[in-house]
DNA sequence: TATCAATAGATACTGGGTCTCATTAAGCCC
DNA sequence: GGGCTTAATGAGACCCAGTATCTATTGATA
């Protein structure tokens, strides 16, 4: 378990290198902190877990971090934006309003559907952005449970 | 031309009178300024227009439009949140990338699919935040004719 | 037209995020 | 390993969207 999440963080940073950025002990920190997030996070957050580190650091790493692919933003149904360790490329999220707890949902087929709407509109589709909102299994059997 | 904004702008008002609402000169101030834009726009943008009005009390105008429906939030590609007169009910936009403008997109058809997607998930659906990206028709005609 | 709650406006405050600038530390070459 | 160069850090000021608080005003209703 402790490997796999300090395997997750080293992609992090080797991206970020990949890409040029020097491999510090801020950047290293902020990459263990997020891979150990098991829901949307908040810069905040970050900041709570991190008190050494400065204010301005959090945020530029995850700019970065946001930048290069690997974290992305989610859109909570309140309209509140906070940040997640992402799947490289396109993708979206089935958001749980009950935990909180965040699914990436990979295949995205909604593009030519999309497409076809777009036209018939006379308008030339270029991108979308989709979150889903509902309750994840464990918390539906938790409510079924609980009747 | 005049006739229709201000039957817009009015309509507006009167939906906050239905809850209950004063109304109130400021509130129809925001009302017909609300009236008048033509993409989505800003707290900011409303109060340049209305720079007799007290920085709140647009806000909280802005708020109630919200809660009521008539008004809702877009969301652009760049994570940016702005306001726009809205159709009432679930419907999503076609946001122009080029010009800014938004289109309505009423029918929406995508439900089906996220109901099966989710399903396959374990996960039961609620809702949906889609915004789509693309150009609309006059700015594609005009890419056209540019070449 | 008097009453009185709802609203307005001024202004302080919050939360997320950026900018500036002096100091520190990676990365690299020897 | 020691020095050089430049990127990165941290402290703090600042910015922007939005909210809270409080007193003064105003709209609805009788
Ligand atoms: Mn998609
Ligand atoms: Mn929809
Ligand atoms: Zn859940
Ligand atoms: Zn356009």
């Amino acid at each position: 378990m402790r490997k796999r999440v300090n395997a997750l963080a080293e992609q992090l940073l080797e991206t970020l290198e990949e890409r040029g950025y020097r491999s510090t002990s801020p950047r290293r920190a902020v990459a263990q902190a997020i891979a150990n997030q098991d829901k949307p996070f908040t810069a905040e957050d970050l900041r709570g877990q991190l008190p050494a580190l400065g204010r301005a650091t959090i945020f530029r790493s995850l700019k970065l971090l946001v930048e290069t692919g690997v974290v992305c933003r989610v859109l909570l149904e309140d309209g509140d934006l906070q940040y997640q360790l992402s799947h490289r490329g396109h993708h979206h999220h089935l958001l749980c309003v009950e935990c909180g707890s965040s699914q990436d949902l990979l295949g995205c087929d909604i593009e030519a559907l999309l497409q076809q709407t777009s036209a018939s509109h006379g308008f030339e589709l270029s991108g979308h952005w989709l979150e889903v909102y509902g309750r994840c299994r464990s918390c539906s059997v938790k409510e079924l449970a609980a009747v």
